[in-house]
DNA sequence: GTGTATTTGTCCGTATGTATG
DNA sequence: ACATACATACGGACAAATACA
């Protein structure tokens, strides 16, 4: 019976936009006039605006009112997923191997007492997936140093057992070292892309990952 | 304290679950209970629970209840800005060169009818930043053809003047052509970051760019 | 700089809808 | 079929920000 909720009202909203109702900059009505309009109490509209405006094509301001986006920022939303979810995704046999484990000193802008340096490699059906070179903060994860690392990876243990407070992703692009590309089975020099990854938890260094991936692999996203 | 009063209910249970006062896979109280607890309405309560819920750390089902979710999808939200506010963001002089202009047909999964192909590149201080290669779609949008895209970037024109649309972002590495390399100032071979964008209207496609940055780029965000 | 009016932001309490165990 | 817990609606109220006189 209720035809109006406000997905409704923002699907409204969204259409007369993009009929160009309203121009890039122009002022819609303000929200009193607008709940009345379509016959829905103000909370309801706000919702749908509100919405809308986090989208990125509405821009509201306090006394102001809400206009319509000049430049409206594209947001891509894109998962990071555990590389083992990624992999049994695409129907393939996912495995993993520790290269190497060991204390040692990182670099100075993640902390100045030694931390445990991982490095690993993923594979899908036998093939490199991608090889990982990680730091571990035993100062703020002490559980780490008795983890199953030899079985399980890093990723997928830390998502388990840490929570954290903010982080960082990177995505770029480079040249392979010559390791990098016997590791992974490239021609030397060939173009990797490269994932980091940091968590901060309080000012306090968790964890700092970079993954280094084959050129073949992509980050897609719907905007 | 009334201010920002679900803001703050997201912050206390978010360090709950940080602090592991539920864990991953148990079930919360019910809205109504905690509501109560923590004195405020049960709509607030479900706003900050609502947009916990979005970041991805609970989940909520009807009836169920609400559950902390045991592997968290982490999301990490891209900014996708046009390149001249790029560039002008860090404080250096934008140029734009269009290189090339025509009529082509493009890749049969775009359109069977010829296309407009353009090439362009973008400068930031007059160094190279980026070579742009874009297909934009005249049947959809007709005003490309008149549009000044001697002086003005693809890119910008069709923000301005195509109503807002589906789209795909994707990001990979790539060894850079000879032409390529060239025109960017890099070594042959050298590894260059791709941005692939493709929008769509309604099963029409609008536009499809390869944006090609030298290996310098990154693409940042924070989780 | 100050005050005021306007507009969005949020809260509350209640009520009803809806998916689902 | 039923009960439960989340999803959403409404209207009234006040807070906060800020454009403008």
């Amino acid at each position: 019976m209720t035809r109006h909720s406000w997905n409704s009202i923002k699907d409204l909203v969204m259409q007369k936009l993009n009929a160009r109702h309203w121009l890039p900059g122009e002022k819609l009505p303000n929200e009193e006039m607008m709940a009345r309009d379509y016959g829905v109490a103000r909370t309801t509209l706000n919702r749908a605006l509100r919405e809308i405006a986090k989208e990125g094509y509405l821009i509201r301001r306090r006394k102001a009112g809400t206009f319509v986006a000049t430049h409206p920022v594209r947001r891509a939303v894109v998962n990071i997923p555990i590389i083992r979810h990624e992999v049994e995704a695409s129907d393939k046999a996912y495995r993993y191997r520790l290269l190497e484990q060991k204390m040692r000193l990182p670099p100075a802008k993640l902390e100045t007492r030694p931390c445990l340096y991982l490095r690993a490699m993923h594979y899908a059906d036998d093939a490199a997936y991608g090889l990982e070179e990680r730091w571990i903060n035993p100062h703020t994860t002490p559980d780490i140093l008795t983890a199953p690392l030899d079985r399980m990876s890093a990723n997928e243990w830390l998502v388990l057992n840490t929570p954290f407070s903010s982080g960082l992703v990177g995505f770029s692009a480079a040249n392979a070292t010559d390791e990098q590309a016997d590791l992974l089975g490239l021609r030397p020099d060939a173009a990797v892309f490269i994932v980091n990854r940091e968590t901060w938890q309080d000012e306090a260094f968790i964890t700092s990952a970079q993954i280094i991936y084959t050129n073949t692999y992509r980050v897609e996203s719907q905007l």
